[in-house]
DNA sequence: ACAGTTCTGTTAACCGGTTCACACAAGGGC
DNA sequence: GCCCTTGTGTGAACCGGTTAACAGAACTGT
């Protein structure tokens, strides 16, 4: 998704949206802009979490690493959306680190500004509990497809959604064009690059995949998805 | 924990604790006792989410299964605990299936019931949210533990956890007994009961624990809890 | 007491992912 | 254009978990 400006974040994104029209607006009026450069950190796992963010441009990266090098991300959120609301919630440490992918625009929301807001707007309560049973949903699902799926599923998987939330489709067909390394491919389904390769590699000799720098393109959807679905069902 | 009763549970949760006395008395009303038989199933993944669950006395399995067999368990619930808010919070299917492990009873509100409840009692909305994010960060956890630990610090730092909630700790000293088969365990970290059984003879060897039907006792908390932390340190 | 079931203990063969090592390609900065 | 960094492609050796198979122990029901 394209770059968005602070009016269409708050009257799109689902937390906000069913707001009564003055309380976006004073949202958008206490809303902080707040522009990263490519690689800049904008809190770590750890820190005290005093604020809640929207993606306005660009690309946040929410992951982990341990001090021996490995590293997991969590998610990757576009223009649109919203996060850093485990942490401003129960008023606890960051579960994780979020930094910029490429240079990014975001909208800043003050803890205190928040919770006051919070407490003046029981709907938007009720909507922070629909957006996290979300987020709860789909950890879930990553703590099974861990525990059930081989890493081809996996694999297959992770670049089946990649392509719905941050896919180019090629305007000739069902291609979808996703630019991700395979290192990061690797950090998010939890193996090495090595491994990640090999079964791109199988993929791209039955013409399921065409790959180049920074670049995997889906050529056969229904293939990868029939190969998460057997591994699931038989 | 011992079984205990409805009034017990509502004072004592923290999803009730705080409410108004005379709302507490409502609930208790309202909602409704419900045993199951050893086995019996409360729930499946998939089903609609119809009612919030608290348990009085025995243990709930929360799992899934593959068609193939194979069996997650994401958490044991012991008399004290609420569960199955998800669903009945966005309204979508079950995540998981439900059942008692051994003779229990539940206290069981009904959907309806609560959401009522929910919207005339505010700070309701915000226990929730407390609770959903504890719930958040926890499966986080198991999801960067899935990535980052080999299978001894991921059953390690279980059988600690697993102390922590439903141990009974010996009199004589810092031994703590879990009643759990090894096929268990094997199904809460992910892994083949032969696995499992391997690595708890090599710390039966060393001293670490004891091993009986249906039974592992822990005898050096220590041992086990640096070989976690040496496993994400070094 | 007996039969059936569930759980533990243990092995060998196999398989898939990791690690290490290196060659090569593609951009980016100067 | 040329170095330097970053990413890809690939192989060999290793390692740990799985699978399959079986024996025996411990509890259950009747």
């Amino acid at each position: 998704m394209g770059p968005i400006d602070k009016q269409t974040l708050l009257t799109t994104n689902y937390l906000f949206r069913d707001l009564d029209p003055g309380v976006v607006g004073r949202i958008a009026a206490l809303g902080v802009t707040r522009g990263l450069s490519a690689g800049e950190v904008l809190f770590l796992k750890g820190d005290s979490g005093d604020a809640l963010y929207g993606v306005l441009s660009g690309r946040i990266r929410i992951s982990t690493n341990t001090p021996g090098g490995k590293e997991l991300i969590f998610a990757i959120m576009d223009p649109g959306e919203v996060f850093g609301e485990i942490a401003l919630l129960d008023g606890m440490a960051r579960t994780a680190d979020a930094s910029a992918i490429g240079p990014s625009k975001l909208l800043m929301i003050h803890r205190r500004d928040f919770l006051d807001l919070l407490e003046r707007e029981p709907r938007l309560a009720i909507h922070l509990l629909q957006l996290v049973c979300g987020r709860l949903r789909h950890t879930n699902e990553l703590v099974e497809d861990a525990a059930f799926l081989a890493l081809p599923a996996r694999l297959a998987k992770r670049l089946l959604s990649l392509a719905e939330c941050h896919g180019e489709p090629d305007p000739r067909g069902v291609r979808v064009e996703l630019r991700i390394s395979q290192n990061e491919l690797g950090q998010l389904t939890g193996t090495s690059r090595e491994s990640i390769n090999k079964h791109l590699q199988r993929w791209r000799k039955k013409g399921w995949v065409a790959l180049g720098r920074n670049r995997v393109m889906i050529r056969n959807c229904e293939a990868l998805q029939e190969l998460v679905d057997t591994e699931l069902d038989g």
